[in-house]
DNA sequence: CTCACGATTGGA
DNA sequence: CCAATCGTGAGC
């Protein structure tokens, strides 16, 4: 499918967020070798909100978030892990998507199948979908684009089809993991997906 | 300059 | 429930 251009990243998070799920996240090695991920969660981040990195000021770690949509925000949690984030909105609007779990149409290599108790599930978290597909703060400030080894491409036909006949749906329900901002409803996720992180909780 | 802590994960 | 593990940034 064709990649996503910076200008349809240019709007708030919180309408980006839900529309790219169901899109692609394309990782291609300098030997050539391409994974793609179908993307089955994402949680969106504005510039008033507590639990956005850059709520309070624009800092060494924060500083492509207030750059132009379509930049790579990729930082470390918890001393291990990696989350990848798309830039969205105007430039200086520090705005983004985490990309919280994909779907990956195969497995790399280095992921030992024998280990992985549920294959399915290698990428289905934003610190595991991380080390899947080996996204490191090297990638910090890229812009996502063919050119890159990091890109994003619109949804299949296929995907939307289902999506228009409820053969999936999209669902959004309230973020996770965070100690601020808890009560806003931006995280969404594709069902039914056995690579989503966390189901919803049910009342 | 210091030090508490985090948009996580996997195991007890 | 809890430890692992370290860069970041708020506050002294």
């Amino acid at each position: 499918m064709p990649a996503i251009a910076a200008d349809w990243l240019s709007r708030p998070a919180t309408a980006v967020a839900p529309d790219l799920v169901g899109c692609v996240l394309v990782r291609r090695f300098a030997d050539g070798l391409t994974y793609r991920g179908l993307i089955v969660e994402t949680e969106a981040y504005t510039p008033d909100d507590p639990a956005c990195h850059a709520y309070r000021r624009r800092t060494e770690r924060n500083g492509v978030m207030f750059g132009p949509p379509g930049g790579c925000y990729v930082y470390l949690i918890y001393g291990m892990y990696h989350c990848i984030n798309v830039v969205t909105d105007l430039d200086g609007v520090p705005s983004a998507v985490l990309i919280r779990a994909l779907q990956l149409e195969a497995l790399p290599p280095w992921i030992e199948l024998k280990q992985q108790k549920q294959p399915q599930r290698v990428a289905a978290g934003p610190g595991k979908l991380c080390r899947a597909l080996k996204i490191d703060r090297s990638l910090n400030g890229i812009q996502l684009e063919p050119s890159q080894p990091l890109w994003l491409e619109q949804r299949s036909l296929a995907i939307t089809t289902a999506l228009e006949a409820n053969k999936l749906n999209l669902i959004q329900t309230t973020r996770i993991g965070l100690t601020q901002g808890t009560e806003r409803p931006w995280r969404w996720y594709l069902d039914p997906c056995r690579a989503v992180s966390k189901k919803a909780k049910t009342r």
